[in-house]
DNA sequence: ATAGGGTTAG
C-alpha cells in the first residue's frame, strides 16, 4: 500500500491508503480503512486530473459528464467512507443539479460537504447559496449565507442579485449598505444586479453617481442595467445619454435601449434606432426582434411586422417573440395571421392564450374569444388577472351580460383571482352597454376601489351610445376631478351643454380649458403604404398629394349622398375632436387617410388605419358605407378599439 | 462561482 500525494488534511492524524476495490457490475465495494474515518480530505481532482482513488475518479467522471444518477450513487459511497473532493468537482455536479431542477439531490450534495467536520471553502458554499437561489429557495440561500465564517464578493453579489430579482428587491439595496460596511467591494457585477432594485430615481442616482465613481460605468453589463433602468422609469433622455456615451457597446445595450423606447410607445424612436443598429453592423437577435415587433405593434405597421416575421423564421421558435408576433398580428387586426401564428406554435403559455382572445375581443371577434378561452381551459393552463380581463371585455362587447356577470363572480372561486378594479370596470362597460345605467353606478358605489378617471370614461362611453346626458355630465365632472387636462373630456361637457342651450355653462368649460391651457389634441390618422407612413392630421393640409385626395374625397362624399349618407353634424356625444360644422366633419383625418388609401392600396387590399382619437360618428357611418359601395374591408384602430369595415357593417356591433 | 436585454391590460 503506497500513500498518496494529493489531499490536505484539516487537523488530524491521517494515512491515506487506496481502499481495496472490486468491481462488480454496478456496484462498487469498497473495504473502508478504518483508520481514515474522522479526517477532512479534500482531493484535487479534475478532468484531467486522474486520482489514484478509483472511486474518486468514477465519482469526478460522472460529475464532469452530468450523470446525476450514478454521481450521487458515487457520492453515497464518499459519504460512508468520509472521502471529500476538490470544490470545482462539487461545483459541476451542483451545476448539473441546477440545471436539472434536482433540488433533492442538490441538497444531499450540501449535506455531504458540511458531514463530519469538513470545511467546505467559500467557493463552494458561494455554489450552493446560487443553487438554493436558482431553484427560488430564497430562505435556505439566506441561512446558508448566515452561517458563512467568510463572505466574499461573489457571496454577497449572488445573494443581492436574488434580491432584486424577487419581490423583495428592497433587501437587495440593504445588503449593498450592509456589504459597503463590512468592507466588501462590489464589482460590476454587484452593481449590475442591484440597479434593477432601485426604488427611484434619487436611488438610482445615488448608485448611478458610485458606479462612475469606482469607474464601472463602461462595463458593458453595467451599462445595459442602467440603459434599461433608467427606461423603467421612464427616463428615456438619461437612458439615452448612457448608451450615447458608450464606444464599444454590444447587442445587449442595443437591446436594452431598442427596448426601452418600444415599452414606452416611443415605436419611431425604436424603429430608428434598430436601423443603425443594423448600419452600424450588428445581427438582430430574438430579444431585438422582439421589440421591434412591439414597436410595430404600437404603430400598427403590418407590413413591417410581416418583414421581421420573415426574419424570425431563421430561428428555433421562442416563445416571448412568437408571443409578440402573434399580438403584432391581432393589434394590426389580421386576425387571420394571428390564428395562423398562433396555431404553430409548439409551446404556448398564459400569455399566448391571453394575448389571442384579447385580440378577437379586441377585433370584435367575441364568440372566437370565449372558445379560445374555453379551449384554454381545456389545455390545462391556468388563466391569469389579464385573461379574464379580456374574457369579460369580450362578454361586454357582445352583450353576454350574463356570462360576464358569472366569469366576474366566480372568477375567485374557479381561477383564484380576486377581482380587481379592472374587472369592475369591465363589469361597468358591460352593464353600461346593455342599457343598464343605474346598476352600472351602483357597481361603482358598492366597489372597495376608489373609481378612477377610466372607471368613469367608461361609464360615460355608455351614456353616449344610450344618450343619458345628466349622467354624462356627471361622469363627465368625476374625470375632470381625476384627470383636469382631459381635453376630449372638456370638450364632450361642452357640447352636452351647448345641445341643451345652457351658454353659459358652456362658457365657463371654455374658460376653464383656456385657463389651465388646455388643448385639444387634433385628430390624426396614419396609414402605411408601401412601409412609408403617411400622417393626416385635422387641418393640415401639407401632403404632398392633398389636391388630389381632396377632389377625391369630394367626388366619394357626392356619390355616397346618392345612396343617402347625410353628413350628421349632430354627433354631440360622440365628436371628440370637438368640431360640429360639416365642413370640418368632412376632412377629418381618417376620411382622409381611407381617401388616400382606396387611392394608393391595389384593389382588394385592406385599408387599415390607426387614429390618436376616438372615431366619430360621423365617420364610423361614412366607413360602412363606403366599405360596401367600394367592395373594400376597411380597419381603424382607435386608442381603445378595433373597427373592421365590410359590407356596410362594422365589427363594433355600433357600439365603442 | 456572482451580472445586463424581449411577450398579454390600462
Amino acid at each position: 500500500m503506497k500513500p498518496l500525494s494529493r489531499f490536505k488534511c484539516h487537523g488530524m492524524p491521517f494515512q491515506i491508503f487506496e481502499p481495496l476495490v472490486s468491481r462488480s457490475l454496478l456496484g462498487i465495494h469498497f473495504q473502508r480503512p478504518s483508520f481514515c474515518s474522522a479526517a477532512a480530505i479534500e482531493w484535487r481532482t479534475g478532468p484531467n486530473i486522474p486520482s489514484a482513488n478509483p472511486l474518486i475518479n468514477e465519482f469526478s467522471s460522472y460529475c464532469y459528464q452530468w450523470d446525476l444518477a450514478n454521481a450521487m450513487k458515487a457520492l453515497d459511497s464518499m459519504q460512508k467512507y468520509h472521502i471529500w473532493v476538490d470544490s470545482v468537482t462539487y461545483a459541476e455536479l451542483i451545476k448539473c443539479c441546477i440545471a436539472r431542477g434536482a433540488v433533492k439531490q442538490g441538497k444531499q450534495v450540501h449535506r455531504h460537504v458540511f458531514s463530519n467536520g469538513y470545511e467546505p471553502k467559500t467557493f463552494l458554499i458561494n455554489t450552493l447559496v446560487n443553487m438554493y437561489v436558482k431553484f427560488n429557495m430564497l430562505d435556505e440561500a439566506q441561512a446558508l449565507f448566515d452561517q458563512m465564517p467568510e463572505r466574499n464578493v461573489v457571496s454577497w453579489t449572488t445573494m443581492i442579485a436574488a434580491y432584486s430579482n424577487s419581490e423583495f428587491s428592497q433587501k437587495a439595496l440593504e445588503m449593498l449598505i450592509q456589504m459597503l460596511r463590512e468592507g466588501v467591494r462590489p464589482n460590476m457585477y454587484t452593481y449590475s444586479s442591484v440597479l434593477r432594485a432601485c426604488k427611484g430615481l434619487f436611488n438610482l442616482a445615488q448608485l448611478h453617481c458610485s458606479i462612475i465613481k469606482v469607474g464601472f460605468e463602461s462595463d458593458v453589463f453595467v451599462r445595459s442595467a442602467l440603459i434599461d433602468i433608467y427606461s423603467k422609469w421612464g427616463e428615456l433622455q438619461a437612458a439615452l445619454c448612457v448608451f450615447n456615451e458608450m464606444v464599444t457597446g454590444d447587442l445587449v445595450v442595443w437591446n436594452s435601449i431598442i427596448g426601452g423606447f418600444a415599452q414606452n410607445s416611443d415605436g419611431v424612436e425604436a424603429l430608428n434606432l434598430f436601423k443603425i443598429m443594423k448600419r452600424v453592423g450588428f445581427w438582430a437577435d430574438q430579444s431585438t426582434l422582439t421589440s421591434v415587433l412591439r414597436a410595430c405593434t404600437s404603430l400598427a405597421l403590418l407590413e413591417l411586422g410581416q418583414q421581421v416575421h420573415v426574419h424570425i423564421i431563421k430561428f428555433d421558435q421562442d416563445l416571448v417573440l412568437s408571443n409578440a408576433l402573434l399580438d403584432m398580428y391581432c393589434k394590426c387586426g389580421s386576425l387571420e395571421d394571428a390564428n395562423c401564428t398562433f396555431n404553430r406554435m409548439v409551446e404556448k403559455d398564459v400569455i399566448s392564450w391571453s394575448t389571442m382572445i384579447i385580440g378577437f375581443a379586441q377585433n370584435g371577434y367575441s364568440k372566437k374569444a370565449l372558445e379560445s378561452f374555453e379551449a384554454m381551459r381545456f389545455s390545462g393552463t391556468k388563466p391569469n388577472y389579464i385573461t379574464i380581463l379580456g374574457v369579460m371585455f369580450a362578454c361586454s362587447h357582445a352583450g353576454l351580460v350574463e356570462d360576464g356577470q358569472y366569469y366576474f363572480r366566480s372568477m375567485k372561486k374557479l381561477f383564484g383571482i380576486d377581482p380587481g378594479r379592472e374587472h369592475y370596470g369591465c363589469m361597468v362597460d358591460l352593464l353600461g352597454r346593455a342599457g343598464k345605467l343605474e346598476e352600472a353606478i351602483k357597481l361603482i358605489h358598492a366597489m372597495e376601489y376608489e373609481p378612477d378617471a377610466v372607471m368613469w370614461r367608461t361609464l360615460l362611453g355608455a351614456c353616449r351610445v344610450h344618450r343619458n346626458m345628466d349622467l354624462a355630465e356627471c361622469a363627465a365632472k368625476q374625470i375632470l376631478k381625476l384627470d383636469p387636462d382631459d381635453a376630449g373630456t372638456y370638450i364632450l361637457l361642452s357640447n352636452i351643454y351647448a345641445n341643451s342651450q345652457r351658454w353659459e355653462d358652456v362658457a365657463h368649460v371654455r374658460r376653464s380649458m383656456r385657463d389651465g391651457g388646455i388643448k385639444k389634441e387634433p385628430g390624426c390618422s396614419w396609414i402605411e403604404i408601401n412601409k412609408q407612413i403617411h400622417a393626416f392630421i385635422l387641418g393640415d393640409k401639407s401632403h404632398p398629394q392633398m389636391d388630389e385626395i381632396s377632389r377625391q374625397l369630394n367626388k366619394i362624399i357626392w356619390r355616397l349622398k346618392e345612396v343617402g349618407y347625410v353628413p350628421d353634424t349632430n354627433f354631440v356625444l360622440q365628436d371628440l375632436e370637438g368640431e360640429q360644422s360639416e365642413s370640418s366633419l368632412l376632412y377629418h383625418s381618417e376620411k382622409l387617410a381611407i381617401v388616400f388609401g382606396i387611392m394608393s392600396l391595389p384593389k382588394r387590399k385592406t385599408v387599415r388605419i390607426r387614429k390618436n382619437l376616438r372615431i366619430c360618428g360621423d365617420c364610423h357611418v361614412f366607413a360602412k358605407l363606403l366599405a360596401k359601395m367600394e367592395n373594400r374591408r376597411i380597419v381603424i384602430r382607435d386608442p381603445i378599439r378595433y373597427h373592421h369595415f365590410h359590407d356596410g357593417a362594422c365589427s363594433c356591433g355600433d357600439y365603442w
